[in-house]
RNA sequence: GCCGGUGUGAUGGAAUUGGCAGACGUGCUGGACUCAAAAUCCAGUGGUAGCGAUACCGUGUCGGUUCGACCCCGACCACCGGCACCA
């Protein structure tokens, strides 16, 4: 058959959508089973060669559960709120709603150009009002069960986007949008509180599929560290100072204090505090320093001793001094620290430069060369001298603080609350009014949703005010409790915001009664297999964990976790092995390529590629290969009868179907393909083919290659569609050789390959092995001392 | 610094997890077809030596375990990803 694949592709994509092939039913009796890729922001670039991989992994899985006869559902939605958007609206003037519309036109009419099997009439878009409603109504809940607050608090702030970010949005100090360096800002933001479900995403941890890097990246975010709070009191004030420690066993080696600058101890003490203007002026300084900045100067401390204010040691009750540094956080623990030099590098180096006392208290180090922190005995700590064992040493000191009431056992997770807010147009209006009278009060359920209101200038004000805040009419409003004159919320939220329940709202797109029916939750849920990409692992991955962690809680979901499984693709570089960006010139155009090649060879090359969760540049001569490939399986009809059958042909099929099927399950398209190949090269070698031999291989390859599988099976005279029909089930027996070929090794050493037959025994298989001809002068007037027989596979003769 | 990963021909990558290293694809070389090119088909293609059968060497480096190591263990080197003054 000629692969003409410019008029077949069309023609079965159209076939597909007005037959409504790949629709899910609710609650139909076969087995469910939900398979999610990420949804894609919409940008205007459209898409590149990169999504269609990202797609392709579950598409052919999904493809494959469907022709095992499985329910599945496969969709695809649109993550349409963010700043891109907006700044090309600023840029060119044209509204974000009219830029998001023509964008997401794009992204449809590629997909469908690629045929992907996703079931179009679940399409979602997180802009859209009856999708927007129900983020704020997860909002309001949320609000409710207190996890929303508002708080004046250092925050990242991106100059550039004048946009405050979360933590996870300004990873290594940069803006994750524009990149540009990170200023902390004082601001009274709205949180999320995340770090209430820190222990929850943790355990949730153990019990699900997640690749293990993707598990061990979650754990490192999340950050637990056990230890303990210990109260110092304030010498002149009989305050106290609040600490966090992991090393309570080295109480005793503590000769100094360390507090964060922005620190409350120091304002609420300005008149105690003797030289509180060089207080001050460190900590305006502080301020001033990007993340990027503090982070290079790792090596020289600084700081400034407070004058005035002395600490007492609660178990050795000696005074210690206190200083302010920017090395100790407000942000964790309690932007406190007992510094115990001998046995942390931080606190050493400050030491040293301060010169403070260094008392040891573990054996094992020289305070002269610097800290240590091995284990050893430990010295000079009274009652906890001549322990060996910091796990004794640590029970015996909490025993003793909680005993004493001044210190008690405690976690501390890296992780923090979700700053979840930006100063932006083109989000999801926050439901909340400010009423003079009643403080903050959430709009009801009813309400919802509260509409973004058209505006012309999008603006940003300067020092980061929304533009929402220009529109009078949407910032005046009564107090839905008090009915009194009251002013709208102007923040909108975070680009995550959407896509934390979006696989939710698949399940039952056009509810407006609410998010999704209970029992079509039920049927569902969870998702049995997810994937996308790795940089979304500590963004997406947690919020959205966290999000429906909580409407478990409240009873909206049937299960605490909503991922079962979880894999990472890789991404693809551009043809010189740089990353894919329009700056570099580098991009792939996935139109261009079914322009030239079609989609089922788009399809099968970003499989074939290399490893699928590994980086692999594009190499267009490569994807000839695809396209040979897929030619070769067009002309395969011209064998069809050709010649008696061959057993030969029959045997490598079997083989090639039990291949295929296992490793599209472990994401191993690249060696699935292969083996197809490979099954050709057979075919083609033997030059005949029978007609259950060709139906068998059409249905293998339609995950792959769907347009011409579904041709092909129309010209065989299949029934129905191929990309419904029954997946290939390969016969075991017929994949095991009447004979084998057994490798023959003297001393490790191959020497020889014999054919034996299949269930061939030890003294047989040595037997031949011996009289070989190649093997004879390698072993005559020695010793065999060993002889190896591994069934099947290899003889290995050890002689002296 | 900490955590995770990777290292194999000219090249993308395989290797049933300790059992014939280099599957499959690309590229390259030679040949067929063609006036010629493209496409297609056939043969070859890790290195060294040899006309040859064959021999020796070969999976980042060095060492170890084993009858046998790309695979396991120890030390080191290089690169990639994540986190990072986290107390």
């Amino acid at each position: 058959m000629k692969y003409d694949f410019a008029s077949i592709e069309p023609k079965w994509q159209k076939i597909w959508e007005d037959e409504g092939a790949f629709r899910a039913k609710d609650f139909d009796e076969k087995p469910k089973y939900y398979a999610l890729v990420e949804f894609p922001y919409p940008s205007g670039a459209g898409m590149h060669v990169g999504h269609i991989k990202a797609y392709s992994g579950l598409e052919v899985v999904s493809r494959k559960r469907r022709m095992q006869g499985y329910n599945v559902l496969f969709p695809i939605g649109f993550d349409a709120y963010g700043l891109p958007t907006e700044n090309y609206a600023i840029k060119t003037g044209m509204h974000p709603r009219i830029v998001t519309d023509k964008n997401i036109e794009k992204f449809t009419s590629q997909l469908k150009r690629v045929g992907f099997s996703f079931d179009w009439s679940r399409v979602i878009d997180t802009t859209e009002e009856n999708y927007y409603r129900w983020t704020q109504w997860i909002f309001l809940k949320m609000f409710h069960a207190g996890l929303v607050f508002r708080d004046n608090a250092l925050v990242n702030y991106c100059p550039k986007c004048k946009v405050v970010l979360s933590n996870e949005d300004s990873q290594g100090g940069k803006c994750d949008i524009c990149h540009s360096d990170v200023v902390q800002k004082s601001k009274t933001v709205w949180y999320l509180r995340i770090t209430k479900y820190a222990e929850k995403l943790l355990e949730g941890l153990e019990k699900v599929d997640y690749l293990p890097n993707v598990k061990q990246q979650q754990v490192n975010w999340i950050g637990k560290s056990t230890g303990a709070f210990v109260n110092f009191k304030i010498k002149e004030t009989g305050e106290t100072l609040r600490i966090y420690t992991t090393r309570p066993d080295t109480l005793f080696g503590v000769t100094f204090m360390v507090i964060a600058p922005e620190h409350p101890m120091l304002d609420a003490n300005r008149d105690k505090i003797g030289n509180i203007e060089a207080l001050d002026a460190y900590k305006e300084i502080c301020a001033k320093k990007t993340e990027f900045e503090r982070t290079q100067l790792v090596k020289e401390k600084t700081g400034v001793k407070v004058e005035g204010l002395t600490a007492v040691n609660p178990v050795s009750g000696k005074e210690i001094p206190i200083f302010i540094s920017d090395y100790v956080m407000m942000g964790y623990g309690t932007g406190a620290i007992m510094a115990v030099p001998a046995h942390d590098e931080r606190d050493y180096a400050f030491a040293k430069k301060f010169g403070v006392d260094i008392i040891p208290v573990i054996k094992g180090g020289d305070i002269e060369k610097g800290a240590y922190t091995g284990d050893g005995e430990v010295i000079n700590s009274d009652f906890l001298n001549g322990l060996t064992n910091k796990k004794d040493s640590i029970a015996k000191m909490l025993a003793y603080l909680e005993e004493k009431g001044v210190g008690k056992a405690g976690v501390q997770y890296k992780m923090k609350d979700w700053a979840f807010n930006r100063q932006r147009y083109w989000g999801e209006p926050i439901p909340i009014v400010h009423c003079p009278k009643c403080g903050m009060v959430p709009l009801p359920y009813e309400e919802l949703p509260l509409r973004l209101p058209k505006v012309e200038n999008f603006e940003p004000g300067e020092g980061g005010e929304s533009p929402l805040a220009k529109i009078p009419s949407f910032v005046n409003c009564k107090c839905p409790k008090c009915g009194g004159d009251a002013k709208r919320e102007t923040d909108t939220m975070p680009q995550w915001a959407g896509s934390s329940w979006y696989f939710l709202r698949y399940i039952d797109p056009h509810n407006d009664k609410a998010f999704a029916d209970a029992e079509k939750l039920k049927y569902w849920l969870p998702v049995d297999w997810y994937n996308g990409g790795m940089e979304h692992v500590t963004r997406h991955m947690i919020y959205s964990r966290f999000w429906h962690k909580f409407l478990y809680d409240e009873g909206d979901v049937p299960c605490d976790e909503p991922y079962a499984k979880r894999t990472a693709q890789g991404l693809i570089l551009g043809p010189d092995g740089e990353k894919m960006s329009k700056s570099k010139g580098n991009v792939v155009d996935p139109n261009d390529v079914v322009d030239e090649y079609g989609a089922d060879v788009l399809r099968t090359y970003v499989l074939f590629m290399g490893d699928y969760a590994s980086a692999a540049p594009w190499n267009e001569s490569s994807m000839k290969g695809c396209k040979r490939f897929l030619e070769r399986v067009a002309d395969l009809s011209d064998l069809v009868g050709k010649g008696a059958p061959s057993e030969k042909v029959e045997a490598s099929l079997h083989k090639t179907i039990k291949k295929v099927s296992a490793d599209i399950e472990e994401l191993k398209f690249n060696t699935a393909i292969a083996a197809m190949m490979s099954l050709l090269n057979d075919i083609y070698d033997a030059g005949t083919l029978t007609n259950e031999q060709f139906s068998l291989i059409i249905r293998l390859l339609c995950p792959f290659a769907p347009h011409l599988a579904e041709e092909l099976w129309q010209s065989i005279g299949g029934k129905g569609l191929c990309s419904l029909a029954a997946w290939p089930e390969y016969d075991e027996s017929k994949t095991v050789a009447s004979h084998i070929e057994v490798a023959v090794q003297v001393n490790g050493k191959l020497r020889a390959t014999i054919s034996l037959p299949a269930n061939c025994e030890k003294d047989e298989a040595l037997d031949t092995a011996k009289a070989d001809a190649r093997v004879l002068p390698f072993i005559e007037g020695k010793t065999i001392v060993k002889e190896i027989w591994v069934p099947g596979k290899i003889v290995n003769l050890v002689v002296k």
